[in-house]
DNA sequence: TGATCCGTGGCACTGGGTGCAGCGAACGGA
DNA sequence: TCCGTTCGCTGCACCCAGTGCCACGGATCA
């Protein structure tokens, strides 16, 4: 896909004015004060490049459609959440282990907020860019759930587990970071991410907890009648636990 | 959006052959026809209107994008399922409900196997047809989510676990139906989204169920040790119950 | 019979996206 | 210093999806 975005580094001390080529940023600069102007849609793409000053075929060498230009970060944050399961230690609990992935996203937006909250008013008037977003969400998805199929995997539904894990925890994080969007960045981000995740985990529970040596005040005992709501037993054990 | 493509009825008995305009029908049998045979990204609408016999603009009259020949149905389905939602009864359990409405959908998809089958085989290989289904499966996911809202709304943390529960069941869901359309229609459909339902049914627990008398026989008791995983005391619970 | 409505088709146009070829600057070797 | 190569940028021509407009023709109704 597109070329990293990665902030310009040097092996080198040296600082060297802006090696990574600021046609990019001058590119989504121009791109989002147009799209802010007059709207998505009312923008062509020779507009974008003539306020760029630059030539109407490096658009499309640099984002290789106009919906990319309004989501210039995602491909280096997926690769970041891939590089993070792919380093997961074998003992990490997997739930809390997707958990700390979404929150790479949450931070993603959290690093520009005036930039997430424009883009997330574009988004939600334009049907195009709507779907544009929904397949890079979709991806990350697919990213948490491989992660987890490979750790539920042998377990008895663990396909079907992975699946609906993944996408619940992205529609908590995913939650948690539109209500902070329509705040427009004032409210705390990260604690209603966290919030929102730490129920999403606690619906799932924790995989992997140290057992250790059973003493008497640690056996927890619950009386439930059949046909009691699951989610008020699961409540209580909970708390108990 | 589209227009309804329900079977064509008389109000009359007289069957009347073919009330319902047959030019929708043949565009999108034209079109697959020519998606099996060429691919997607070769057919071009000009390909599709010429081999149905009509004017290149019928075509957008009734498909408002290439892509939407490629899901005739999902406007209807959807608003199937929003009917089915509004007409919920005040005392249900809002997740077997949702669970109910998703099955709308995999009926949907069980009405023509052969033709799901064709479809997914398409949206497979075609990233803009992905990206389309994407949109569509939010459509009811949004669905499942504003009836949930409604119900959980006014409990703590009641949209976001409206948010979460929605994703869930259609992850659920979507899990069963890709399993069995990779089978090519093969393996029993129903069975499959039943279980994969009742998995997430069980995870979020039914919220309405009614109580009655207390016999000693209608007594579970579990036992743990603090520290168990939730999801396997959650899953002695469950076969307990 | 004439007026109207509606489904249809043709046509021209916009705009996103691509393949290709040329051009100039930077770089490396003789 | 000069030359050849490479690479990033540009302009051009082209394809195709999607739209607005108008004209045609059949059906309906006054």
């Amino acid at each position: 896909m597109s070329t990293s975005s990665a902030a310009p580094r040097r092996e080198d001390g040296t600082e060297a004015a802006e090696v990574r080529p600021p046609m990019r940023e001058a590119l989504v600069a121009a791109a989002f004060r147009l799209f802010i102007e007059r709207g998505y849609e009312q923008t062509t793409v020779d507009d974008i490049v003539a306020l760029a000053g630059v030539g109407r075929r490096s658009f499309f060498r640099y984002f290789p459609s106009k919906e990319d230009v309004v989501f210039p970060d995602h491909e280096r944050c997926l690769a970041d959440m891939e590089a993070f399961l792919a380093r997961s230690p074998e003992d990490a609990d997997p739930v809390r282990r997707v958990c700390d992935a979404a929150r790479l996203v949450h931070r993603m937006y959290a690093e520009n907020p005036a930039f997430s909250v424009q883009r997330y008013h574009l988004t939600k008037k334009v049907p195009g860019l709507r779907a544009y977003e929904l397949s890079v969400v979709w991806r990350y998805e697919r990213a948490l759930a491989a992660y987890l199929r490979g750790r539920l995997g042998g377990r008895p539904d663990g396909i079907l587990r992975a699946d609906v894990i993944a996408a619940a925890v992205v529609a908590a994080h995913n939650n948690a970071l539109r209500s902070w969007l329509r705040s427009d960045g004032r409210d705390d981000a990260g604690a209603a991410v966290d919030h929102a995740l730490a129920y999403a985990q606690s619906v799932f529970g924790d995989v992997a907890v140290p057992p250790r040596g059973v003493a008497p005040e640690d056996v927890v005992v619950v009386a439930a009648r059949r046909g009691t709501p699951l989610w008020q037993v699961l409540r209580e054990i909970e708390t108990a636990l």
